[in-house]
DNA sequence: TCATGTATACCAACCAGTGAATATACACAA
DNA sequence: TTGTGTATATTCACTGGTTGGTATACATGA
């Protein structure tokens, strides 16, 4: 495995990029702490010195991919031309492209929660619970600003669509699944009649 | 296809049982081969001559919840009253009303797909995947029949809501992310104008 | 007899986590 | 400057238990 004897990154920041390479790639309870051990170029025990368990380092896992995340899909969003419909489809097309890359893996979020789901108050599973949050309000409000009747509804409504996407795209190994449709038509549905034409001639 | 001895049921369905509660709640690798086998009543060498490995044992789990769970599907829809979109809303009321049990633990297929990522060739994936198809395949023609234009693309689109209302309430642990709405607004969306009127009015 | 099915006992590899010792860095007193 | 204390950071060696899978033998019914 890769050593990574870098000096200048932090022992504790090195553990985590191994933990997060490991446990994406593979599963939780499919990796072991002596991997992400090795793979940070670090003995198991001074691992167990920053961590305190396996259960604290998946929730640092987790906790390292939410700020990242959570920034590349505004960055996406606010980088698409056009109209509300069409900025919240940019979402799924660039999400469509990274599942066509091979170490794609679906979301990190959602596959550990089903994995660790007989273990409801699991620390990661409640980092994975927020993050959905952060992103399910984000949206909330960006359609709020939108002038969208029930923006709260609209978001949760995208929200199923996106993880549902995650899901079954993960599922069959097919990104066509990722389909921008159906969030357009419930976005324009529930866009006020005025305010949809303004928005749709390119605001 | 000989009878057990003690319960008047094959130990081969016993183990598949035994699995099936054991995987379904814990996940695949939280499970051990012994644990299943202590579960059925029957030693681990028994349960290794009927099936090869444990990834075969795995495989057996998921097939045998796929035609139970199909079934269950055709049921909710086929015994709800009114129009199309009330029959598909009545899908994802009764999974609703499931996930309030505390044993529920989302999708079998779905959690066993995402712990398993790491092994895309995994024949319990491929029984997952082919389940969902049966699936969006019967939707495809019950939309059909009712004269939808692009059944197929429907089909998918409340696909993508079903799976991932699975995802979010079990992420959440709240079956209230399980709405109704996206599925019926993508239907009325999708009937031609005068069925649709048809439809609503009662059928 | 012979195929099917079950049991006891066992394996080497791996698992999460720990005990005890040590190395490094810096603060502060002599 | 030098010595010493202390907190941080890291290592080696190890534990008790579990893992998927197997070798061998025994039972039972057709």
């Amino acid at each position: 495995m890769t050593v990574m004897a870098r000096p200048g990154i932090p022992t504790r920041e090195r553990i985590i990029s191994a933990a997060n390479a490991l446990f994406y790639n593979n599963g939780i309870r499919a990796v072991s702490v002596d991997a992400v051990a090795a793979k940070a170029g670090v003995t198991k025990r001074t691992l167990y010195y920053h961590f305190k368990s396996k259960d604290d380092l998946v929730a640092a896992y987790l906790a390292g991919r939410d700020q990242p995340n959570l920034a590349l899909f505004r960055k996406w969003f606010s980088e698409a031309q056009g109209s509300l419909p069409a900025k919240v489809e940019a979402i799924f097309r660039h999400l469509a492209r990274s599942a066509r890359h091979p170490k794609w893996n679906g979301c990190g979020f959602l596959r550990t929660a089903a994995e660790l789901a007989n273990l409801p108050g699991h620390p990661a599973i409640k980092i994975g619970a927020a993050h959905k949050k952060k992103f399910e309000e984000w949206l909330r409000a960006t359609f709020a600003e939108e002038g969208i009747v029930e923006p709260l509804r609209l978001a949760r409504q995208i929200l199923l669509l996106l993880d549902g996407s995650f899901a079954v795209v993960l599922l069959h190994r097919d990104p066509s699944y990722m389909e921008t449709e159906a969030a357009h038509a419930l976005i324009e549905a529930a866009l006020p009649v005025r305010a949809s034409r303004r928005v749709r001639a390119g605001r």
